[in-house]
Formats: C-alpha cells, structure tokens, sequence
DNA sequence: TTCAAAAAGTGATGAATGTCATTTTTTACG
DNA sequence: CGTAAAAAATGACATTCATCACTTTTTGAA
C-alpha cells in the first residue's frame, strides 16, 4: 500500500484520466491544471463542500466514491448523482457563476484533487474546444436531470428501485465474473435519499425482491440475479 | 390587428430581445441569426418539436406560450417548463449534440421564429462571450432543474401545488392592479403534469385552497388572494 | 473483546393520493 | 344558436407509502 504522504501525482500521469473530460486536452493546459492542485485524501463521511457556499475550485476524484445531495426545507437528504474515480465536482456551479447549489460528501474513502478556480477558467476560457466539451457535458446533464425528474414524478417507488439497482448496476458492476456485484457501499438510508423514499420502505422492498430471487444480499452489496427480472419491475409494476 | 402575412421582423427590432439571451449581441451577429429565419404564427395545440428526434435549428417565441414536456413510459405527460416571449427553445440539444430529450407544445397561440441550427452555432463559436452566456444559461437551468427534482422527490402534492402557483404568480401575474390574477391560461390537467399529480387531485386541492381564501376561481385563470397564505401552505404542510 | 451506537429489519396504523365512474359545466364549431 | 365534445367537478374506494415504535444485527472504537 502506499503511503498517505505525497499523493499528488501530475494531472497528466492520472489513471481517471482517460475516462474523464480531460482526456483530450493538450498536456500543456494538463501542466497548467496540475501546477497549483492539491490532493488530499478524505475519508467516508467528510465533506467536500456545502450548498450554499462560493466555489473556489474544482473538484477532481482520484479514487473513492462521492454523494452529491440537496438537503430540502424539512432537513431530508436528496441525492442528485453519485461520483466516482475520474469524475469532477463543481464545475456546474463555477460555469454558472453561482454558490454550489448541492453538497458532496465522501461515502466511499479516497484522494480528491482541488484545482483552483482561476486555473480552471483560465483553461475552459484560452481552450474553446475545452470549453465546448464541458458545456455539451453540462447540456447532457440537464437531460439526464429531466429524465430523472420524470421518473420520481411518475414511476412508483418500486419501480424506482428497481431502476436504481439496474443503474448502480450498470455503473459499479465488477467486471468479470462478479459482474452482478453491486460494488458500491451505500446504506439503506443512501439508496433511499437516492430515490426518494422512507428507509423502511427501501428495506422492505429489498427484501421483497429478494423474495422474488431477483436480487440476493450480501452484507451491505447488493447482487443482481435476475436482471430482466428487474427491467419489468422498473417499468411496469402496477400501472 | 396585424394581418397573418409578414410577422417576420429582423431580430434587431424584435420586442422580445431585450429580456432574451440575445440582448447583448451585437448588431451584426444579430442581423446574421436574423438572415435564414422563419416566423410562423402557431394555433393552440401546435407542436414544435418532438422528443426524439434530431434538432435543426432554435425556436425563438416572439408571443405566446408554449409547454416543454416528457411523456412517461406509461403515456403520462411531465411538464419540465414553461416558456413564454422572449424564451429560447431547443439549445440544450443544440449544445448537447443529442436529439430532442422533451416535446414543446403551443398552449396559447403565438409567433414563433426558428432559426437554423447552422446560423445560431456559427454565432456561437464566433462569438465567445455568447458561447459563455450560453452556457451560463444551461448551468444554470441544471441547477434549477436539480431543485425542482428535490421538490418533487420531498414536498407532498399540496405543498407542490401552492409552490407551483407561487411561481406561476411571479411569472405570470400581470402589472398593476390585476397582479394577483395568474394570467396563463393552464389547464387543470396541466397544471397536474406540472406538479406530478392527477388532474382530480389539483381540482380538489384547488377547491381546497379556494374555501380556505387562499385563491379565487375565475374561470381558467386563477387569482391569489393571500399570497402568504399559499407560502406557508407551500413550505410547511402536514410535514 | 466488549459494549455502545448506528444501521438494518419488522409490525401496526393512518393519511395522502391515485383510480374509476359519473355528473355538471364550459368550449368550440357547424 | 344548438349541440357535441372537452374540461371541470364530485364521490366512492383502493392502494401505496410514510410514520412511529420497537427489536435485532452490525459496526467500530476503547
């Protein structure tokens, strides 16, 4: 294992690179990035920042895993999108020229980098097809927040767990043969604020899917053992 | 009253473009969008676009109004916004370089103009201070969509629909006098698509807030009464 | 290893809201 | 106008789901 000193490797030698959208920018403007970054390692339950606040700088997740949420009048959680390795936080509120409208919290251990602002517009303002790449991005993400504000307004509870684990699935899947895992820790209270519902109802749910051998659990992860099983559910239960 | 013919004015002169994204254009590129545009006159009931197919240029409402909606695996339509003069329609797409993730509908007749898809991008990569309010303007919409997410997923359906006529108030009252008179001519059912609820609810809530004077009915158009009334009801009720 | 705190799970209950069936009112068109 | 169709309204009923109260299990820190 490595050590917790000097985490902070240049943006260029990242591994979350390639995946990222910085895959495509000149080394020169990565150079740029790395200069003044930070990288910090955080564990579960710490913050990376607080709705609310002025942003200051983009978040960069080197590894571990993030919840981005929204704590509505009546103090409960909302969660809009989970992050992983190779993912950034922030940079809606920075185009936006706004105060982070959400939170995000570490529930899954790692190293997140933290390029200052200036750095990152400096960037996104000299690199048109950069700053093109992330408006599309932005773009994308209001479609995938209308199509999820459709589907809490419309689909039943069952449903949208069940369209939950399908997409946990598709997104934290291990690959090869436990590609069924779920390899993502959240708690029942997290996939509850994840779909908009009581924690109980999430457990009994679970366990009625379980039932139904359409999932098996294993501690806190989740297995999915009849995927197509799961694609009815998530579309037409009951209406 | 002015005839059908002609309603095709240069964008320079248009009465709607102070309020509009493109107030700060300058005349040149103003008079470029202008060039290949059409203006048509639409009914009630007319459709614009439709939600899955391929974008070719940017709607530009000159009067009316128009509704931007998802229909739902089940047929049931979610209203996502509402746009009225001066509104832009089509550009997430544009920037997102997908098809159409939402239909628009005319629900009150109107001028449209449609600018082609080649124009308005020519502008907006020539243009680097209109790519970023451009993209301003999306980021920002995201934030917006991610909060009415959270009102869905958290505020009971009463609560939704006193926030909902609230927010109809601000953007539709009229001047003056007659401020308190929401001056958009919603059915109940849209007014259910909007809130995420069935029509028979709204009219029974409606009836509701209309014995405790918290509004009054005046035929399609609804007027607020007690504007405080309706915020309490919006943020605190039975929670 | 132990023990307290957190998380998961279970059961009972009621309120909010969806659904269906029907009536009344309004709208729009020939 | 008159009439058919659409929209609004009302009632009865079923269902989902939130809430509260409690038990069991798991976790993590001393």
């Amino acid at each position: 294992m490595s050590t917790k000193k000097n985490i902070r490797i240049p943006c260029t030698l990242c591994p979350g690179k390639e995946h990222s959208l910085f895959s495509e920018l000149p080394k020169d403007d990565l150079d740029a990035l790395s200069q003044h970054k930070t990288c910090i390692r955080y564990k579960k339950g710490q913050t990376l920042f607080y709705e609310g606040t002025r942003p200051m700088g983009l978040f960069c997740i080197n590894s571990g895993k993030v919840k981005v949420y929204k704590i509505s009048s009546e103090g409960k959680e909302q969660i809009l999108k989970l992050a992983k390795s190779g993912d950034f936080l922030g940079y809606r509120a920075l185009i936006s020229e706004e105060f982070y409208n959400s939170s995000a919290t570490v529930i899954e251990e790692g190293a997140m980098c933290y390029i200052p602002k200036s750095d990152f517009l400096e960037i996104l303002h000299k690199n048109p097809a950069f700053f093109r790449k992330m408006a599309k991005r932005v773009a994308h993400e209001l479609g995938l927040m209308e199509q999820k504000l459709v589907t809490i307004a419309q689909k039943s509870v069952r449903e949208r767990l069940a369209a939950t684990l399908i997409m946990l699935k598709e997104t934290y899947g291990m690959e090869g043969e436990e590609s069924d895992l779920i390899d993502i820790a959240l708690s029942r209270e997290d996939l509850a604020n994840i779909i908009g519902t009581a924690t109980e109802t999430v457990i009994r749910l679970l366990s009625d899917f379980k039932s139904q051998k359409l999932i098996s659990l294993q501690g806190k992860k989740i297995k999915v053992l009849n995927h197509k099983g799961l694609i009815r559910e998530a579309d037409f239960y009951g209406r």
